[in-house]
DNA sequence: TTCTTGATTGACTGATCAGTCAATAAAGGG
DNA sequence: CCCTTTATTGACTGATCAGTCAATCAAGAA
């Protein structure tokens, strides 16, 4: 065991400690203590790398984040087709590793914390935006003016997951498609 | 000043302040003695009627839920005609009354509570319940199969909300007109 | 080997907070 | 005027937790 460079390796662990006792817990209410002991460390250390547990939280929420920029980059590189990227998006939106429970949850809480930290609004903010655009991007090869349903269809996203949330039992295996049946409605009463 | 009759008084205080403090923090930290203080009696007297911080919350959360229900049931029985209980229904969804910042900020809240809490997650199951029959009813005078328009717009609706929630300026003007056109178009779609 | 640097922790501290309790005050019935 | 019931609180406690610090340990450089 090589006792140098450990520390990105700690701070992964760190990270995926928090969005896991974040997820399972429910809350935001986890301590340093539990966090560093699920990593395998000490509080100590965890605070030696962050600084303290605001730092630990925002890691953890822009981790969250960059997985999922990830997920829809990908599956929107892999879309040739224009009308095919609303689809791509939408089930890239939905896809397992976004949508796991204990990240949706966390996920959930990280809407929490936005209302008190600054920085937490502003890493959300920059999330929304970029959904809007890849929405908006994704619309306007159905249609010339797709604002109204962009806005609708990112209140809907970010309510299947609330929704999904609350029910513990994760996501229904279908509602990517749901999501992407409402919106060809949309896209068709908006159309004519 | 009367020194007999004050329980009610107190708890409605109390409740009143809950609401104001989770809305203002944006987060469930709060403590009993910031509620208390709120509401003008000493932390002793807010256990001496609740029982406990989760007591407090949960009425806090009941009070809400009851205020919504008010709203909603006051717009549909004002209403005669079948095809305008759609419009009216959202409408509620989106009154002043159930949309004040401080409001919604406590529900986003509430939401994490019921994480944690089985007590929290029943009572919002509750709502989510009655949300969903009166969008059914809504729906029956327009569709024979309302289900996915149902599912479609619940989510809207909650998204709506969140959206709200993060973006501290309340709710756009036109958040009910935007969402009853998607519910039109839906509904338009579904139907043929 | 010796020195420097990164890794790591146990033990401690100061603050905060939920919940308790015994005591006080006031009202109203008898 | 007692006595019971309700209202109300200050003061206390036990627990929890974020954050600190000085001390070890190991690896590699010189």
């Amino acid at each position: 065991m090589p006792k140098v460079g450990m520390e990105p390796v700690r701070r992964a662990a760190l990270v995926d400690a928090t969005i896991g006792m974040i997820g399972e817990a429910g809350s935001l209410d986890v301590t340093v203590g539990q966090i560093a002991k699920r990593a395998g460390v000490s509080t100590a250390l965890a605070h030696h790398y962050f600084g303290g547990k605001d730092q630990i939280f925002l890691a953890a929420m822009r981790h969250i984040l960059s997985e999922y920029s990830a997920e829809v980059r990908l599956a929107l590189k892999s879309t040739s087709a224009p009308q095919d990227r609303l689809a791509a998006l939408i089930a890239a939106n939905f896809s397992p590793t976004c949508f796991k429970p204990t990240t949706v949850n966390a996920w959930l809480n990280f809407y929490v914390q936005a209302q008190s930290s600054e920085d937490a609004a502003r890493l959300l903010r920059i999330y929304q935006r970029r959904l809007d655009s890849n929405l908006r991007h994704a619309l306007r090869a159905h249609l010339s003016d797709p604002t109204p349903v962009v806005q609708a269809l990112a209140a809907m996203i970010d309510g299947v997951y609330l929704r999904a949330a609350l029910s513990r039992s994760g996501l229904k295996r279908d509602a990517a498609q749901q999501v992407l049946s409402a919106a060809r409605a949309l896209i068709a009463e908006q159309k004519q």
